[in-house]
DNA sequence: AAAAAACGATACCGATCGGTAGCGTGTTTG
DNA sequence: CAAACACGCTACCGATCGGTATCGTTTTTT
């Protein structure tokens, strides 16, 4: 569906709410009788949005993790991707967060694919430290994925510095086995 | 004015884009013309509501850290302080990063409330790395925003563990100075 | 008590919202 | 080749959006 592409970059450029279906026919030349076959209502689509946004998400993950040897690789390869990923032009958040602040319904079905998406989230995290030996391993799990989230939703402020480094050091401190 | 006061619990409960004028004069009871007296639009609004939650956040940050005697005291009053806010009922993440989310115009006068608040904190948070010695002050500074602001943004997520244990354990491992 | 300022009520504005009906044109499938 | 299907187009729906005009009433100030 080349509508649901087009509505993905007009969602996350603008806004959920600030993009109307008419805008979405426009740009993306989908009559809206076609739209609405596929996705009975907007809120369908933002569904589909994010769960396309969810699915892209785990790829770039698995990818940048593939060719990490050691359970810390894995961090270092996780902190140099999300340092990328935050510090290319045009991003603008996490979906899934920049979604749920719109729609404060928690039953909203965006909103649960937002919540299934940060618990497999921490579900990995908690894989990461379990193998590197983090000490608290569920809490460390846990600091990892606030500071991931901190990160997508630090609006510029990270790349102003070097925000891999800052993230990987991060995750050094947070995860090393050593004293309290 | 009572008008800000019941556009600011709507517009935080609700998200701004979901609440239209109506609903802020069938709440507070003030006529729709008195508000647009005071603020000549919605944005105007809008940024009124960042402008006074700036300003409850930093006077609860200051009561928060008051009693500290030493620096590490201060990062644990923080993390009681944070943990306690987070999990309570109703709390839907930070206002500031929930209509920074909404609007994605960076030159919306909300947006740039929003940005000064998080300078502000960025700010507080380098000066409580000085005097605690944390290593690299800007970067130690930096994570513990990035963890804040990933807390205020967990969804609830962060309130099935002890938040403030959570947030408080991290707050010491990254302050350390020790090695590496 | 008089003048000035603030407020409330109603009615309205054009624009846009999400969503639908109807009809014609291709394009695939059998 | 024919039947089914998918798509585009136009026009339209009621509802709501942010914002304004008008006017009478209340409250404050002097």
């Amino acid at each position: 569906m080349q509508a649901l592409r087009t509505a993905a970059a007009l969602f996350y450029a603008k806004g959920v709410r600030a993009v109307g279906m008419e805008e979405i026919v426009e740009t993306s030349g989908i009559a809206k009788t076609t739209i609405y076959r596929h996705f009975p209502t907007k809120d369908a689509l933002v569904e589909a949005f994010l769960k396309q946004e969810d699915a892209e998400f785990w790829q770039q993950w698995d990818a940048a993790v593939a060719s990490a040897s050691s359970a810390d690789a894995v961090l270092d390869a996780l902190g140099d991707w999300i340092g990328a990923r935050v510090e290319r032009p045009g991003y603008r958040g996490c979906p899934q967060i920049n979604v749920a602040a719109e729609f404060a319904d928690p039953g909203h079905p965006a909103r649960i694919v937002a919540r299934r998406h940060k618990a497999e989230m921490l579900r990995r995290l908690e894989a990461i430290c379990q193998s590197v030996g983090a000490k608290p391993t569920a809490q460390v799990a846990m600091q990892l994925a606030l500071l991931i989230d901190g990160a997508f939703m630090s609006d510029g402020r990270l790349s102003m510095g070097d925000a891999a480094a800052t993230l990987k050091a991060a995750f050094r401190r947070l995860t090393s086995p050593d004293r309290l």
